[in-house]
DNA sequence: GCGACAG
DNA sequence: ATCTTGTCGC
């Protein structure tokens, strides 16, 4: 896959953040294409024990039965720490080296972190579809800002993840009596649509499976080419 | 000043 | 994110 350059990556933590908040502006919260996505991809990082050697990886799969449709990773050493809230420059350098490697231009993406539900409304989902100008969603783990009502218990179970008394995502519940997730919109979506198709994504387990196949094929890949450094 | 804090 | 054994429940 190509793309054009948006900005570079020798930041300082105060430049990053000056940077999302000039790059927020432009986050495009609806889905401007309505067509169905059919080819999805999911993308994560992996890293050894005490190390920033990152091997990002993406796995693009089928909508109808999770085949794989083709798959992409690269490894190289994380020029920024973990800081809350500036997750994406840490992980996006290795990601987008594995889109690089890529032919097929998914019509979709997952990411395993926040999209809008951000402090500064612009998490690794929204930084990450910019660059790409792919539609684009979140998928947290966990919660970074905001707050929220419990969702029911029974799979489909969701309440608005609220900050400053904005609606930034929704915590959903993607199986009956299992912790919910995060979601929010990355890029080019909608929040209604990024539910729907976060449900639809996980039919069985917890996270969807775009997220799992890539879980699964970065670790795959770390240990396998990574004598961990 | 204190607590919270994606992966 | 990573390390790590067993254990509880459908």
């Amino acid at each position: 896959m190509r793309f054009r350059k948006l900005h570079d990556w020798d930041l300082t933590p105060k430049e990053a953040v000056a940077l999302q908040r000039q790059l927020v502006s432009q986050v495009v919260l609806n889905r401007p294409d309505k067509r169905p996505p059919q080819l999805i991809a999911g993308v994560d990082a992996s890293y050894p024990r005490f190390s920033n050697r990152i091997t990002a990886g993406v796995v693009v799969c089928h909508r109808d039965d999770w085949s794989i449709v083709e798959s992409s990773y690269a490894v190289l050493d994380s020029p920024f720490p973990y800081v809350p809230g500036l997750l994406s420059f840490r992980e996006l350098p290795g990601l987008l080296e594995a889109f690089k490697g890529l032919k097929t231009r998914p019509d979709a993406i997952i990411v395993d972190g926040q999209g809008r539900a951000h402090p500064r409304r612009f998490g690794i989902g929204c930084h990450l579809g910019l660059w790409l100008d792919i539609p684009t969603i979140g998928c947290g783990k966990t919660r970074l800002c905001g707050e929220f009502a419990e969702p029911s218990n029974e799979r489909g179970g969701r309440s608005d993840l609220i900050d400053k008394e904005e609606v930034i995502g929704e915590v959903l519940r993607t199986r009956t009596g299992v912790k919910p997730v995060y979601a929010s919109i990355g890029h080019k979506f909608d929040l209604v649509s990024a539910v729907d198709l976060l449900l639809d994504c996980a039919p069985r387990y917890r996270l969807p499976e775009p997220i799992r196949l890539a879980h699964h094929f970065v670790n795959e890949s770390r240990l396998a080419s990574t004598e961990d450094a």
